[in-house]
DNA sequence: TGTACATCAGTGAACGCGCGTTCACTGATGTAC
DNA sequence: TGTACATCAGTGAACGCGCGTTCACTGATGTAC
C-alpha cells in the first residue's frame, strides 16, 4: 500500500546506502537490483518508484559513496585539524582493513575499471569523486597550487592502486605493497 | 568434423590470444564465451574441448596477458638495454594510447578490481602477473633488494592507479592525472 | 603401405538460471470540497 | 473538521534476453592390424 512521502524518503535513503555499500562490495554488474532493494528492506518491483534504471541509482550511489568516504577528512580539514587528519587518512586507506571492508572505503579500488568501460552519466559521477579526492588531498598538504594538486593526484594514483593490487594479488604479495607504499 | 592436432593448437592459441584481448577490452564479466569463440573464429559449442570452464579460461588469458605486456620489457633488460626500455615503459605505461587501448596493455588497470572480487585460481594467476610487474620495475632500474622491490611496488601502484584513473574520469581529469605522474 | 575403425574437434540447438524491467493490483496517504 | 476520492509506494508474478554449460551429431584424423 502507499506509504507516506517521509516513509518514501526514508526508502529511497536506505536503497541509496544499500547500494553504496554494495556496489562496493561485489562490483556494479554483480549486484543486482534485487540484492539492492532486498539489503534495503523492500521487494525489487518498488525499484522504478525510486528510480528510472539501474544506471540513475549507480551514479547516485557512487556519488553518495564518494561522499561517505571524504567527508570525515574534509570536514576535519575544514576545522584546521589538517595534519592529524591527513595522516590518519593515509594509515587508514593502506591498512589491512580497508583492503578487506571494501564495501566502506573508497570507491575508486572497488569500481574504477569497470566504471572505465561504463557510460558517460556514470564516468562523469565518478569523475567528480576522483577529482573531489585529489582536491581534499592537496588541501590537507596546504598547498592548492598546480605543483600541489599534481602531487596530491600523483599520491591518490599511488593509495588507490595499492589497495587495488592489495585486494586482487595474494595475501603474502598484498602485506609487501602495502608496506612498500607505507614509506 | 575433427581437425589435426596442430589445428587444435593453433585453435586453442587462438582464443586464447583473443580471451586475452577481450577481457582487458571489456572486463571479464562482460565477455562471454561465445565472445571469445566468435572472436577465435570458431562457435561457442567447441569451448568445453579446450577448458573446462570459463573461470579455467580466464586464468590461462590472464597469465598470457601479462606475458604479452611484460615480454618486451623484460628481453630488453635481459640484453643490457635497461635503461631506454625502462624509460620508453612508463612512457607507453602513461601514455594516451595506453588509456585509450585497453586491449593490448596492462592487465593490472582493466581487471585489478573484478580479480578483487575473483577465486584463489585467478588471484593467483594474476598476482604472479603483479609481482612479475614488480620484478621487471626493480630489474630495470638495477636494484632488487628488498628497497628496490619496494620502490618498484610503489612506482608500479602509480602507474596503474593512474591509467585506471585516467579511464573512469573524464577527459580533462584524466589528462591532468597522466601529466601529473609523469613528473 | 593399405584398410577398418575408434576417436574427437567443431557445430548448432537446447537447458536452466538470473538479470533488468514491466505490470496489475492493494490500500494507506494526501487533497478537494 | 469531516468526507469522498484520486494518487501512488510497495508487492509479487511475469516478460524477454543473454549467459555458462550440455548434448547429439558430423566427418576428418589418428591408430591398430
Amino acid at each position: 500500500m502507499r506509504v507516506s512521502q517521509a516513509e518514501k524518503d526514508r526508502s529511497h535513503a536506505r536503497i541509496v546506502d544499500s547500494a553504496a555499500r554494495l556496489l562496493r562490495e561485489r562490483g556494479v554488474e554483480n549486484t543486482s537490483v534485487t540484492d539492492v532493494m532486498s539489503d534495503a528492506g523492500l521487494t525489487h518491483g518498488g525499484f522504478y518508484r525510486h528510480f528510472d534504471s539501474k544506471d540513475a541509482l549507480t551514479a547516485a550511489a557512487v556519488q553518495a559513496a564518494f561522499d561517505q568516504f571524504l567527508r570525515p577528512l574534509e570536514d576535519r580539514i575544514a576545522a584546521g585539524d589538517s595534519d592529524a587528519a591527513l595522516a590518519q587518512f593515509r594509515t587508514l586507506y593502506l591498512s589491512q582493513g580497508h583492503v578487506e571492508h571494501a564495501g566502506m572505503g573508497c570507491p575508486v579500488p572497488s569500481l574504477a575499471s569497470e566504471i572505465g568501460r561504463a557510460g558517460p552519466a556514470l564516468k562523469d559521477a565518478f569523475g567528480a569523486g576522483v577529482r573531489r579526492s585529489i582536491a581534499a588531498l592537496a588541501a590537507g598538504a596546504g598547498d592548492t597550487s598546480p605543483d600541489g594538486m599534481a602531487a596530491a593526484a600523483r599520491e591518490f594514483a599511488m593509495l588507490a592502486g595499492a589497495v587495488m593490487l592489495a585486494r586482487a594479488a595474494g595475501q603474502q604479495t598484498a602485506h609487501d605493497i602495502l608496506a612498500a607504499c607505507k614509506t
